[in-house]
DNA sequence: GGAACCCTTACGCCGCGTAATTGTTG
DNA sequence: CCAACAATTACGCGGCGTAAGGGTTC
């Protein structure tokens, strides 16, 4: 799998993903005998993760340290300690998300007030 | 009021208010004898609005342009058009927002069960 | 051999945070 | 007079977007 198709099955730029390697963040399992890039799965699988975990406020720097914790926690070696810090944090950022959800629900509302009654596309009298 | 009150009312930084009167999204109603900004409730109300519309995702620039829309509008004269187009892009971006949320959730959960088992503070055995 | 794909390098932008230094208010 | 508040200027950073100018794949 080359960077394109990653990019594509996970919903991110190839800038961004190249940006990710940069940072530390995932790397290509291997490079083509050209220099292209080559994916498994298990990296689609992380940035997947990365990509779900930004929404939730949390830095690169400190995603890489999450997505680490958690694939060592998968073999057993993980600071339970700070992922749990790291687990209240993504809490209170849901917590906040959901109230600006609301809020933005609301603003919504109020626009589509603003342009209710002019029925038309063309501006009326 | 000065900004101080209005940054701590609406819950931004002295340096955000100061930052979007730079780029022309809100001002001072006046400035003290001493050159301080002096604000209205008007002006709490327009960086509420703000701060409600970022999460949608709408740059500066947009929300310079919604805000200014939303003013006129309730003067009557609005770019309805153009309105409804944000309407559109703000409801996709909640959307977003919300497939975003639940992904978070199972995450948090996911780490919660990483953590699961090792109780105390303590690093056991 | 050529269309689609990829590489690296590098500059730029947005939305502020963060000094540093100086002035204002009450 | 001084503590708390504010002003301006400027540099920096994170997270990419976006060329530009090439190679690679098949």
């Amino acid at each position: 799998m080359q960077i394109g198709e990653v990019a594509e099955q996970v919903g991110l730029s190839l800038r961004t993903v190249r940006y990710y390697e940069e940072v530390g963040l995932v790397s290509p399992v291997q490079r083509s005998a050209g220099g292209f890039r080559i994916y498994d799965e298990h990296a689609v699988d992380r940035l997947r993760l990365i990509r779900d975990l930004k929404p939730l406020g949390f830095s690169l720097d400190e995603i890489r340290t999450i997505v680490d914790a958690v694939t060592s926690a998968r073999g057993g070696t993980a600071d339970v300690h700070q992922i749990r810090q790291y687990v209240d944090r993504a809490r209170e950022q849901h917590e906040r998300a959901l109230h600006s959800l609301q809020a933005a629900e609301r603003i919504i509302e109020a626009l589509e007030q603003l342009t209710a009654g002019s029925e038309g596309q063309t501006p009326e009298t």
